[in-house]
DNA sequence: CTGCATCCCCTCAGATACTG
DNA sequence: CAGTATCTGAGGGGATGCAG
């Protein structure tokens, strides 16, 4: 029945769960803009930069198969393809918001960091190891 | 916000900064568990169930560097080393807490998708997926 | 903790089908 | 030819795990 267990079988908490549905270095993106408009494959794939052909693709086929987007082929001439989020989608992308915040309010602050990182390679005078 | 840049060298949105911060199979478990409570290295390892410690430790180590958490090793013996959340970690923590409950609420729904993605290849007499 | 073997993810480059 | 959406194959690199 649909007890909802603490911890059901393969997850070891909610964020456990949420980890396999949106693994992958472009999902989270991907969701996040599907719910901003863009829902064209073109859309996606300039709002995405440098995702690839192939990887836009697969990605949004798991997604698809996940249950989070739907795929809608208009099977046009030139072809017309869109994806849309499905509730659960939606409330995932929800989910991702805070995410976003949190990157937009410390973004100069990890922009530093990672600025850092790469500039001692290049010789700074950090006095800094450990 | 007045001062929030809109789109910052190297990061097409915030997401796309926090992705950078917590890219990888572990790291948002990680600091999340650390915002539970406790955290030795032992608690962690447990915690996270499945991370080897070499991988443990280089994210641990990679989420220090990042400014993320804050290593402190007691120097005793036996060894006692725990890990801590910055105020910029606590914060991040507190953006992964909408993540976990999604997890958490829809967890019925996601095991029951990867179940069905797995009984394909055991022949499940499901109803039909579609 | 370091080195080594492995595996998967991702990128690159090229191809297809059809129209204006 | 230009544009859209999708697929295929090859290959590198990083991530992961085991043993010394």
């Amino acid at each position: 029945m649909s007890s909802t267990p603490s911890c059901n079988p393969g997850f070891s908490c909610g964020l456990d769960a949420t980890l396999r549905v949106i693994a992958g270095k472009w999902k989270p993106l991907i969701i996040y803009f599907l719910i901003q408009g863009p829902n064209r494959y073109g859309e996606l794939k300039r709002a995405v930069r440098g995702v690839s052909d192939k990887m836009l693709i697969q990605q949004l086929k798991e997604l698809d198969s996940d249950g989070i987007v739907t795929r809608h082929d208009y099977q046009e001439v030139p072809p017309r393809v869109d994806y849309t989020l499905t509730p659960l989608g939606h409330s995932l992308a929800e989910a991702l918001t805070p995410l976003c915040n949190w990157g937009s309010d410390n973004m100069a602050e990890v922009a530093r960091i990672f600025a850092e990182r790469e500039s001692w390679s290049a010789g700074a005078p950090g006095p800094r190891p450990s």
